[in-house]
DNA sequence: TGTTCGTCAAGAGCAGTGCTCTCGTTTTGT
DNA sequence: ACAAAACGAGAGCACTGCTCTTGACGAACA
């Protein structure tokens, strides 16, 4: 890991404690408020200094989305064993997975707002952040994928069918993932995964403002109904 | 409407195309890109005149999400009127609606982004913004409790209840409305309010990039699950 | 009719931004 | 030991939101 020149073990502690520091600029002013002078004013640098290490704003903005990315991902996963391990029916891992990104997001709002809020203008993520982008749907897919395997995603009545024309998206999902329940069953995972993220938008940014104060009362009850549309089984 | 004296009627002119181009700017720039300076040097003014119009970005930025709350709410008033017009069933008068708002936001993504996205940081929506800010949520709550009077609603099943812990904020929601549907339903259509704009979030922003391109077909799909959650019984 | 008073556009200016360029210095690989 | 690469510092450009002052114009009142 550890360059071997010593220019390139200074270099890359500048370049994280670059990232720190953004990061806290992050928290505190959101990220149309990062500001390259004042991460270097922060360093005792000079501002042009820092185009040294990210060659404009946006690279330094592509590498705390990565790290937010990855951040929530092993929070998503850690959540997933820990309730794994504890013997959770499919249901509470669900839950447990939904209540770690509430967790995360509420723990670091503006990051969180990076990832999933507006995308900043004039930035275009690059490619590079597709990978970690993923970590956390894995995780919620593999749940879903072993309690179809366990049988234990029970049909759910009459909700309807997935459409042939999204056949051909549904199997590359299926196939990229990758994952062998029903492409009706994906597509209920999806519609909750995304209910699950905008609950937690909602929350965040503000749209619950003198509606709902039970904030995690409401989150568990609206996710236990997502689950309940996966088809998990529910306890109570 | 139109003031009395002519120096109030050429001021709200000035005020309407000002907004107008800011509007224009926000749909090309983005929220952090709207300048007021930009907007001066489109009207052939000098930058500090805007201030006697506007006192401050945020103000204009106030002005800019009521007006966009409003057309949102509108259009969404729109769709569900020739719906229910046309016989709908109610059903198809929540799949007007949810299609009616991802079409305004498709057609409008910065406005939809200052709308529903992350919130500009150092501005806090004022008071103001509220009633416009629910006249889709009153159109979206109308469709379920106009079919819970008319026991249009299906119990679909095996739902967990609402946790007694959400009976204030539900009993709330439903003296402020008003409704007089239960509040379970009143729960289950919230989850699902919040995941029509997850839904049109993640397409927008970008979180369905390499993994659903029908985005059409998907979206109907995802808000007919969602609609059998909150009771709707579905023609197919 | 004449004067006063509030409104207005204009311009200069402040502090801040991202980013580029140049200029010496230091470190690296050969 | 020497050339090449990497680096920090500084000046500078064009831009931002916002403030302050100045002078002109128009409406209301005496």
């Amino acid at each position: 890991m550890s360059g071997r020149t010593a220019r390139e073990r200074v270099r890359a502690e500048l370049v994280r404690e670059i990232t720190g520091i953004a990061r806290e600029q992050l928290a505190t002013a959101g990220a149309a408020g990062l500001s390259l002078r004042a991460v270097a004013r922060e360093m005792g640098m000079v501002s042009s200094a820092i185009y040294r290490y990210f060659p404009s704003r946006d690279d330094l903005l592509t590498a705390l989305i990565i790290d937010g990315y990855n951040a929530v991902g092993e929070a998503v996963e850690r959540a997933e064993e820990t309730a794994r391990k504890e013997g959770e029916p499919f249901a509470g891992r669900w839950l447990a997975v939904c209540r770690a990104v509430r967790e995360w997001a509420l723990a670091h709002p503006h990051e969180y707002a990076l990832l999933y809020g507006s995308p900043v203008p004039g930035y275009e993520a690059p490619q590079d952040t597709v990978p970690a982008a993923l970590r956390d749907t894995v995780v919620f897919v593999r749940i879903v994928e072993e309690a179809h395997a366990a049988d234990a995603l029970d049909p759910a009545g009459p909700c309807p069918p997935a459409p042939p024309l999204l056949a051909g998206d549904l199997a590359r999902a299926r196939a990229a993932l990758p994952v062998n329940a029903p492409e009706d069953v994906i597509a209920r995972a999806f519609t909750a995964w995304a209910g699950l993220y905008g609950t937690v938008s909602f929350e965040l940014f503000g749209q619950f403002t003198n509606v709902i104060e039970e904030r995690a009362a409401y989150f568990d009850h609206s996710m236990a109904l997502l689950g309940r549309l996966v088809g998990f089984r529910n306890a109570p």
